[in-house]
DNA sequence: TGCAATTAGGACCTTGAGGGTCCGGATTAT
DNA sequence: ATAATCCGGACCCTCAAGGTCCTAATTGCA
């Protein structure tokens, strides 16, 4: 149904957790687990993924923990969707897949998807994690991102 | 990886192959089967999900097949899209699902997705399978489209 | 120096939805 | 009547996501 990951939607919450309750301080996995809901171990793995992408920095050790590296509103959306879910790419057919495609000699959208990816990529890129969090309800960024949002 | 069903991958196919092989006039799913390199059982599959989006129509008997509905052009992208992989969701936590996520009380994106699931609707919107299908590459509609392809 | 706390990096199993096939029934031209 | 074809659904099977757990490394503190 073209949808992303739970791991995805965990890292979000995660991320917004992290924010609004650490002000410059780390909070351990098993905290976020008690702030979010979700179950230790899994909050661990979101962590660790997230850290391992850049966008949390976790220290080690007794008082250890996981921060933030950028405030919220400079991580935009599809950064987080690309650490968890991998790269976007609708299908199969893309770039760096040549001959896996039995029926590439018949297939009449060849190549044709990409800039349907790169539509959806742009659309992604313009939201940040911040405006899923925060309080104002609609239209994140009115001048400075594409008008995906235009009136219908 | 946000990525869609192979059976949307294959239904873009066989309604371009649909287009192309019959100006007006029918197409058997073996045929299709055929033309596309699909497997059989795959096409006529695929052809009923379109058949009961509305998108092709069958005609049944001797002489029977599946013809298109209306060009290519007017069909955009995300209707076939909705027609194989289901509505665009790209989290559990819309709408018409409240209750089910037992971290509702403690989840602070609570409702926020849907801005993220409109912005990709309104990509999708605006390519038709006649721009996946045709021989230029680049900026389908150049005017009547939103500007989701305009330059990096 | 030892101990507790905590992240880092995997291995491992389990489940569910997509992917694919097949069958019987309905319809239609010859 | 017969053959061709769509229609509706049941059925199985695979594979990757989802989730858990275990064992190192690292760090602060008594």
């Amino acid at each position: 149904m073209l949808r992303l990951s739970k791991l995805t939607d965990y890292a979000v919450v995660v991320l917004t957790r992290l924010d609004d309750a650490a002000e410059g301080g780390v909070l351990t996995a098993p905290a976020l687990a008690g702030a979010t809901g979700l179950a230790e171990p899994t909050v661990a793995k979101v962590l660790k993924i997230l850290a391992h992408a850049g966008l949390v920095e976790g220290r080690r050790g007794a008082l250890g923990g996981y921060r933030l590296t950028r405030p919220l509103a400079d991580i935009p959306l599809i950064e987080v969707i690309t650490a968890m879910d991998g790269p976007i790419a609708l299908t199969a057919c893309v770039d760096n897949s040549f001959g896996v495609c039995e029926s590439e000699s018949a297939c009449p959208v060849r190549g044709r998807w990409d800039p349907v990816n790169e539509a959806i990529r742009r659309a992604l890129t313009g939201i940040s994690i911040a405006d899923l969090a925060g309080p104002p309800a609609v239209v994140p960024h009115p001048e400075t991102a594409s008008p995906i949002f235009a009136a219908e």
